[in-house]
RNA sequence: AGGACUAUAGCUCAGUUGGUUAGAGCGCAUCCUUGACAUGGAUGAGGUCCCCAGUUCGAAUCUGGGUAGUCCUACCA
């Protein structure tokens, strides 16, 4: 074995080793436990959040493979609809090709080229992470049978009413040319302006004055609204307005939507081109004007001059107009949200057009109910507040999207505008006794992502066939996921597999957190604060990352931050820490908050812990190759053999629980406390003094490896879900020696609990033995005695545990302590200038002469005697409180008694030394 | 505007049903290359558990109010 752990040479070696054998597949078995990916997007690659989520998820997988549950993590990719044709149009826009300019068919064939080529990025990165996916059921959403199944709920859903074609505002992006979905705008608070403009009163007298954000729209307008009860205006109600720069009159309208307080209490009215006016001219009948096209410029329904504008060239004109005709009241400054395309980036306008829309309302009913009736659970579970928030007040869902790449909708219209859904041309034909000259047209849209990501926990397992895996693994065990995508995917996973499956698609909801950088920023490219998980893993030097991480950066200034920030946060570049130490990070951060900071210093720490594991290893190997272990003749099974084994049995039981209750910090925590504090600083300590000892006896010596193989063996069972690598590697020597047989630890049973297993005698003898050696090394670190000198130490006033103990573990002391002779004082005997440890009555003294400063042990002797002061001044306190004695439990007060009899004693010998080193 | 979450050591975070001397890792200080490991060992310093009030014999923990931060939802032109 290597002196240092080389995570670069085992890791890819085995993961290649696994999937050949086919490791990852469904082994059988009574119990299924079943996980889905939520699938990445197939032409991008995996960032921290995913790395994250994913180690999360083969935690769970590899723990309930080893624990005998016929395990399915169904493995696939997101054809991302959006993000995706914006790649490709980008790179043939580098070339000076548009889409158009390759019309669909071809542009559709070159992003199926560049899924291709990018698509193994994914895949790599997650067999890097060592992911134990089933390989062999890879799925696509744009696969033949997926696809199939997106077309069956489609025409299923319209059928029942469900699915719906609306002319209705939508959130329309003007340069993708797409409707979205509402939640795919973000709002961020920007500062604008609010301009205040006069509108005439038709006839002459006076004016109105509107304040508005979006002058353009004006030329849509096609009311000013009043509150009724307003009663500054409750003259108008019913008159016309002259609406400038169109020669149109418009209404003044009154409605309660209206709010008085703010600007002048007036509100122009455009329909076409907000969402609230649009309910508003719905309400009062209100004419609907569309000004823009698709680019969002001005079309013809405007007054000649304005036609052919963008939107904000046309905002410019509108307002210096208004302006020359003195009807410009005012502008003030005025922060207000401002809708933005996530992909795109540029402000979304509410625009007029047809659109497929699902009834989520109808179908949000009985999803919600599954939620209230535990069906699902949400871990953790506040984020089911999250849930029925908003499934409670549902929209509708707009589900068709202008873009060449994704499900095209199974629609066909024939040239007097009737539309037909069916699975195909010919089936509609058939279907609709349409004669064959009838000229037929497909819908040119595709569907949203997520409508197929909607059906992934049943599409992937073969629906609509009635296969055997949906019977086996649907419903799915656990969903794995960030809060972000609770309403885009969550929710309408749960709707969708409710509906055709009568059945929820998962039991478990398992919410983590988000990923954030060591500042608590969000990771994003254009930040420039993106760390890649294989950097981690590999490592990566300085320039190559500035490169990275600056490449492709419109903006040149913003790439010159990006360098500096990177140079400075990792001068060195990035060490390769290995994927189990990575992996055992994420575990660590894995507590219920919503953010997770990652601080590259965690990782370093688990790295050395790896080297822990490697080197612990490595002495057991050393011990024991070639030796007996225990398999000829009888063992003895000496103090620290139960004492760890009892151990190893609570750490088992931490791990279990905290896995059963998705606490991956406290599992990695109990793991790590155990193998490094225990197992490591105390086990593998204490089995020296017997296996180097020549006297000690060949049976004890056997119960000796025997007990350092099976803990570690074990452990390392114990861990594997965590740190697949390591563990594999290791126990690939250490399980056969231990007696196990099987070509991998992954398919080894997990470690179970058991109750017999914790052995509370030899817990306090080993802690009575700690206390002794702690009380040593803590004046030996504190008087700065070389670690290397032998201490005589002398006992006194110990009762007869102590000296059975003492008795017992002498060779265990001597050895680590690194104590020369120790001896009981005789009763009465005063015993030389010595400093002084405490182990409950028993007196450990260690003559000064000659190596400890008579005032440095005052000084120690005076810290502790005030620490103890402090704390039995509090104790007497409570004691002294008459209602604590009378209310509180008696357990809970005679515990005090004797914290307080314990704290007493230990005072009044301190105290005396103290006296004595004094009178020198 | 409504709601959620967070606030514990210099940093990142644990702290189960109220009773702990409030913990861990990293960092820091001192010492140590003894034959698993310097990616190591030993010892130590470091806390007004955000603030105020309440419930209780007893509050980091429960309740109410406040402050600060993060986020989500919402129709303010």
């Amino acid at each position: 074995m290597e002196k240092t752990f080389q995570p670069a040479d085992i890791e890819t070696r085995w993961y290649q080793q696994w999937e050949a054998s086919g490791y990852f597949a469904p082994q059988g078995g009574e119990r299924a436990y079943s996980i889905m990916i939520p699938p990445p997007n197939v032409t991008g690659s995996l960032h921290m959040g995913h790395g994250f989520q994913e180690a999360i998820m083969d935690a769970l997988i590899r723990y309930h493979r080893m624990c005998g549950y016929n395990t399915l993590w169904q493995v696939g990719t997101d054809h991302a609809g959006i993000a995706t044709q914006m790649v490709v149009e980008r790179q043939l826009a580098a070339q000076g090709i548009s889409r158009h300019d390759l019309g669909r068919e071809k542009f559709v064939q070159k992003v199926w080229e560049w899924k291709e080529e990018s698509g193994g990025t994914i895949t790599r990165q997650l067999r890097r992470l060592g992911s134990s996916l089933d390989w062999s059921r890879e799925r696509f959403t744009m696969d033949p049978g997926l696809s199939e199944a997106v077309q069956e709920v489609f025409i299923r859903l319209y059928r029942e009413g469900l699915i719906y074609r609306g002319k209705r505002l939508v959130n329309w992006d003007p340069v993708l040319h797409t409707a979205i979905s509402d939640l795919e705008v973000v709002a961020e608070e920007e500062q604008g302006q609010l301009w205040h403009f006069n509108y005439p009163l038709a006839g002459g007298e006076g004016h109105v004055t509107v304040a508005t954000t979006r002058p353009e729209t004006m030329l849509g307008d096609t009311a000013v609204a009043v509150h009724p009860a307003d009663e500054r205006y409750s003259h108008l109600i019913g008159r016309m307005v002259a609406l400038p720069l169109t020669g149109r009159e418009i209404p003044v309208i009154a409605d309660d939507y209206v709010d008085r307080e703010f600007g002048t209490g007036v509100v122009k009215i455009t329909p076409a081109h907000d969402f609230n006016d649009y309910e508003m001219g719905r309400r009062h009948g209100l004419p609907m004007i569309n000004i823009f096209n698709d680019d969002a410029a001005i079309n013809d329904e405007a007054p000649e001059a304005y036609r052919g504008l963008d939107r904000f060239e046309a905002r410019k004109r509108v307002i210096a107009e208004m302006d020359s005709l003195g009807l410009l009241a005012k502008v003030d400054a005025h922060t207000l949200r401002v809708p933005r395309g996530d992909r795109s980036g540029v402000v979304i306008e509410p625009y007029l057009t047809d659109q497929w829309y699902v009834d989520a309302r109808e179908m949000a009913r009985p999803a919600i109910a599954a939620v209230e009736s535990g069906a699902i659970q949400f871990v953790p579970k506040q984020w089911e507040n999250t849930y029925f928030a908003w499934m409670r007040d549902i929209q509708d869902w707009c589900i068709s999207r202008q873009l060449w790449w994704g499900h095209r909708i199974p629609a066909w219209y024939d040239e007097s505008g009737h539309f037909y859904v069916g699975a195909s041309e010919a089936e509609v034909r058939a279907d609709n006794a349409l004669a064959d000259d009838t000229v037929l047209r497909q819908d040119e849209d595709v569907l949203d992502t997520w409508f197929s990501s909607a059906l992934w926990t049943f599409s992937t397992l073969g629906w609509p066939q009635e296969t055997p895996e949906l019977a086996t693994f649907h419903p799915t065990s656990v969903l794995v996921t960030g809060f972000d995508i609770i309403f885009f995917w969550v929710a309408r996973m749960i709707m969708m597999t409710l509906h055709f499956r009568q059945e929820v698609p998962f039991h478990t909801v398992y919410v983590h957190g988000l990923v954030r950088d060591a500042e608590g920023q969000k990771m994003s490219k254009s930040k420039g604060n993106v760390i890649d998980p294989i950097d981690l893993i590999d490592g990566i030097d300085l320039e190559s990352l500035v490169s990275k991480r600056t490449a492709g950066m419109m903006q040149p200034q913003l790439a010159a931050r990006i360098d500096k920030a990177t140079r400075s946060q990792f001068p060195e570049g990035i060490a390769p820490y290995g994927t189990d130490a990575l992996r055992f990070t994420y575990f660590s951060l894995a507590s219920t908050g919503r953010d997770i900071k990652f601080d590259i210093g965690r990782i370093e720490g688990y790295r050395n812990f790896c080297n822990k594991i490697w080197n612990a290893a490595r002495y057991v190997l050393m011990n024991c190759e070639q030796q007996d272990c225990g398999g000829d003749g009888g063992v003895e099974l000496g103090l620290a053999d139960r004492w760890i084994t009892s151990k190893l049995q609570q750490t088992t039981a931490e791990v279990t629980r905290a896995v059963a209750s998705y606490r991956f910090d406290l599992a990695s925590q109990a793991l790590y406390e155990f193998v490094w504090n225990e197992y490591c600083d105390w086990y593998l300590e204490l089995s020296k003094p017997v296996l180097w000892d020549e006297k000690a006896s060949a049976a004890a010596k056997r119960g000796t490896r025997q007990t350092l193989l099976h803990v570690l063996e074990t452990t390392l069972r114990l861990l594997h879900p965590f740190m697949p690598f390591i563990t594999e590697e290791i126990w690939q020597t250490v399980g056969p020696m231990a007696g196990k047989t099987g070509p991998t630890i992954m398919l080894q049973p997990y470690p179970q609990p058991s109750h017999k297993g914790v052995d509370s005698v030899a817990n306090a003898d080993i802690e009575w033995l700690k206390g002794v050696i702690v009380g040593i090394r803590n004046i030996r670190g504190e008087m700065n005695i070389p670690p290397g000198r032998e201490l005589p130490v002398l006992l006194r006033n110990g009762n007869e545990q102590d000296r059975s103990r003492l008795e017992e573990n002498a060779q265990f002391l001597k050895k680590l302590a690194k104590l020369g002779d120790i001896s009981w004082l005789p009763p009465g005997e005063e015993g030389p200038v010595a400093a002084t440890a405490l182990v409950g009555e028993l007196e450990i003294l260690v003559p000064m002469a000659g190596l400890i400063d008579k005032d440095a042990e005052l000084l120690r002797l005076r810290r502790e005697i005030e620490k103890l002061e402090k704390e039995l001044a509090r104790i007497r306190g409570k004691l002294g409180n008459a209602s604590f004695v009378d209310k509180a439990p008696e357990a809970v007060v005679a515990r005090e008694r004797e914290k307080m009899q314990a704290l007493q004693q230990a005072l009044e010998t301190l105290q005396e030394q103290e006296r004595q080193l004094r009178q020198l």
